[in-house]
DNA sequence: TCTGGGGTCCTAGGACCC
DNA sequence: TCTGGGGTCCTAGGACCC
């Protein structure tokens, strides 16, 4: 059975920071860093560009901007991100009709499953070259490929791969290849688990199959200890699964300056609530559990929730139980974050048959979500408040513009009532900078367009015009999961 | 300008039931 | 009456992942 190295994973190099070089012809081979970009920002993709600087996720954007002052900052676009993603994993799902998704950027293939014949590593080796090829022609984006007999080993065999390469761990290989590798490497060991396994004098992997079972399981918990015992020794079962279903929903925002004030805390408990109801309800699904989250200003963090009698999608009664739960949370120093979310999920609502009924609450109100108006089909909304302060936010740096007489292009920069705009397109030659106040007529933000290279896999009917009103894929922006 | 947003899984204690 | 054990549900928190 796991004699061959027939599990893939693929994980696409520097994605988000990836997909804007393509989209933006001037920032290839230049430094580019996607993430937030409020005070309290975080990176989230950082380009092979940015690296050398010392530039890496999960660092707070401006500490980012200290190390690097001269790469391009860019908020995230997820509408784009997810377009070429479907693309991928249908490339991955060619292979195999076992294809499981990490994130936009990574999956597990299973080949087996995809009566794909892999009985070598030479097998393997050349099944995962091909997929990177097609990717590249596809997205011309580049993906790391890793193979291996277990998830564990395929996940390490593509980290040793990137950027841009592939590794195959041969099975029977794999003990004395880990052996030496410090125990981080292992999924499942972070900070926290280093930190306890380092107070014991365990430091790698080898150490940790060494230390064994019993040992770990004193230190680590039961669960924990025997998977780790397992996976440093290259034993890994866990089945590649398609079609995982959502556990829970949940929507936060962290915001500019800390809330103080009651009542503003109480309304941005009331717009989350309905934020969190309408991805509930995009997904078709409905919850039983809801969940409050508070962010300190010292950044401490409680929870507290309410179990319904019944799943519900009613943004009234979810609205409701938030705000009981906030209600019993001192707020009085001050949140940097609130979060609303929804567990317990369920295909349907027994709610709906006849609570209703009684309160004289019709299905109406739920039909009728309140979202904020999404404006033209925009990425995320470039009229985004987004936290403590109530400023509109018009030109986030990243998105897409339409000039009437200069064509599209993408915003560089704004503030003080000017706004600057790249006037370039995905497969153009890197185009030129003009500037415009920010509140010209001719000026208005547009929707992403496609990545060059396209032969996609896809429904056989295009549309002959990419005009805005009729783009191929979901709009950006739509909040499905 | 310290630390995002969306998730998953595990643990532990108390309530409640058998 | 007293004692004990096991299972399940709920709540809260924490580690980890991308």
């Amino acid at each position: 059975m796991r004699g061959t190295p027939a599990i893939l994973h693929l994980d696409m190099d520097a994605f988000y920071a990836a997909v804007e070089q393509a989209a933006k012809p001037s920032l290839r081979g230049k430094p580019v860093v996607v993430g937030g970009l409020g005070p309290r920002g975080v990176v989230a993709t950082a380009s092979y560009e940015a690296r050398p600087f010392g530039v890496h996720s999960a660092m707070p954007t401006a500490q980012a901007r200290r190390l690097c002052p001269n790469a391009a900052y860019l908020i995230p676009r997820f509408g784009l991100y997810r377009q070429v993603s479907d693309v991928v994993m249908g490339l991955l799902r060619a292979l195999s009709p076992l294809v499981e998704p990490l994130s936009l950027d990574e999956a597990f293939v299973d080949l087996r499953a995809g009566g794909q014949a892999v009985e070598s590593a030479d097998d393997a080796r050349a099944v995962g070259e091909r997929l990177r090829r097609d990717i590249r022609a596809a997205t011309g984006l580049s993906g790391s490929v890793g193979l291996a007999g277990s998830k564990m080993l395929a996940k390490i065999a593509s980290e040793r791969a990137k950027p841009d390469g592939l590794v195959v761990i041969p099975p029977g290989t794999e003990r004395a290849l880990l052996a030496p590798m410090p125990s981080r490497t292992l999924p499942g060991v972070g900070p926290a688990t280093a930190q306890t396994l380092r107070r014991s004098g365990i430091d790698t992997v080898g150490e940790i199959a060494g230390a064994g079972e019993a040992e770990l399981v004193r230190l680590l918990g039961k669960a924990h200890g025997t998977a780790l015992y397992a996976m440093a020794r290259g034993i890994d079962e866990r089945p590649v699964v398609a079609d995982r279903d959502a556990k829970s929903v949940s929507v936060e925002d962290t915001f500019d300056t800390d809330l103080t004030d009651r009542a503003r805390v109480r309304s941005e408990i009331g717009r989350l609530a309905d934020r969190c109801v309408e991805r509930l309800r995009a997904s078709g699904r409905s919850g039983r559990t809801v969940v409050v989250k508070v962010r300190n200003y010292d950044f401490s963090t409680l929870t507290r929730s309410e179990t319904l009698r019944g799943p519900t999608d009613d943004p009234a009664v979810v609205r409701e139980a938030a705000a009981r739960l906030i209600e019993g949370v001192d707020t009085t120093a001050g949140v940097r974050l609130l979060g609303v979310g929804v567990s317990g999920l369920a295909d349907f609502t027994q709610e709906d048959l006849f609570a209703q009924a009684v309160t004289g609450r019709s299905a109406e109100p739920s039909r009728s979500v309140p979202a904020v108006p999404a404006g033209p089909e925009s990425p995320g909304g470039p009229e985004d408040t987004d936290g403590g302060t109530a400023v509109v936010r018009r030109w986030l740096p990243g998105l897409d513009a339409r000039h009437a007489r200069y064509g599209v292009g993408w915003v560089q920069g704004s503030g003080l009532g000017r706004v600057t705009v790249r006037f370039e397109r995905p497969g153009s030659p890197p185009g030129r900078v003009r500037t415009f106040a920010v509140d010209d007529p001719e000026l208005e933000p547009s929707d992403p367009l496609p990545l060059p290279g396209g032969q996609l896999p896809e429904p056989a009917i295009r549309p002959k015009v990419m005009s805005s009103s009729d783009p191929a894929g979901p709009a950006p922006g739509t909040s499905s999961p």
